[in-house]
DNA sequence: TGACGGATGAGAATAATTCTCATCTAATAG
DNA sequence: CTATTAGATGAGAATTATTCTCATCCGTCA
């Protein structure tokens, strides 16, 4: 909580009273919730927060690096007709996919068993970075 | 084509004008579309399609296979403080998350360079699966 | 061709997220 | 410690994403 004191005022950021309660409930989560999910655990302590509250600080601290999403994928659904096994190259910034044939990962090695209980059906790689446009110096704006 | 018609009598779904039409833009697609997209591009063959046509086939499509979602994470953000390097453990169908310390996972090595022009910042690896309770027999029902 | 079960189009309903604005509060200066 | 003020908050409207309902239509199989 200390760290998130300091790295509020570093970002200039008031460190409200929601944004503090907001930032715990995360912090004492193991189970990835999502905005309506800390809603309901900040209710507790501010019963008259409000949604708009979350969702806003949500977006600050993601915009701030205080917290981190899930994924790159959350929001529209995107498809693709290609069963072959391949995996993706995603822009950080536009989020356009690029596919990467499953070959040309080498297959991937743990170092240790995973947790029990879990069935696992196969690894899914990821190359995230930037994308020729979102890398061209001067350019800031994502494209879409 | 002719593999998703045959697929389609396999699976007993009439194989429409619009299933067909919808299926092919998604062939030629190579964007990684949304429902949104795919609905511009099939009303461009059939402009009296209607959007909620497009959503109801896209999801017959990914019961029965025949298409892919990029990713399990469309839908609702879902966060996390943790800000130690790690990848994450999914359920396939629940789609609860746990973590996976990065160094329980070997470095990820590539056999040809990536494509011209991508900046690669790091690999995300997810181990794709199910859980302990999803992975139970007899019960087939996700749990949220 | 004829019958019928499932598909379609239109638009309402719901879920997820963002925005607007009047009011309030944390941070800073006095 | 109080005044000032930029930025935060709560309430609820607005927007976006998705699903549902239902009357009508069409692809499949006999």
């Amino acid at each position: 909580m200390q760290w998130f004191r300091d790295r509020c005022a570093e970002a200039g950021l008031p460190c409200t009273h929601q944004r503090q309660v907001l930032y715990r409930a995360l912090l004492e989560a193991k189970d990835h919730p999502g905005p309506e999910m800390l809603y309901e655990r900040v209710k507790r302590d501010i019963p008259s927060v409000s949604l708009g509250t979350v969702y806003r600080n949500i977006k600050t601290f993601l915009d701030n690096g205080l917290i981190g999403e899930v994924s790159l994928h959350h929001g529209p659904l995107r498809l693709e007709a290609n069963n072959t096994p391949h995996h993706h190259l995603v822009c950080r910034v536009c989020r356009k996919m690029f596919d990467l044939p499953a070959e040309q990962v080498e297959s991937i090695h743990l170092r240790e068993a995973l947790p029990k209980g879990f069935h696992l059906e196969r690894f899914v790689v990821e190359a995230h970075g930037l994308c020729a446009g979102c890398a061209a110096p001067k350019r800031t704006g994502r494209t879409h």
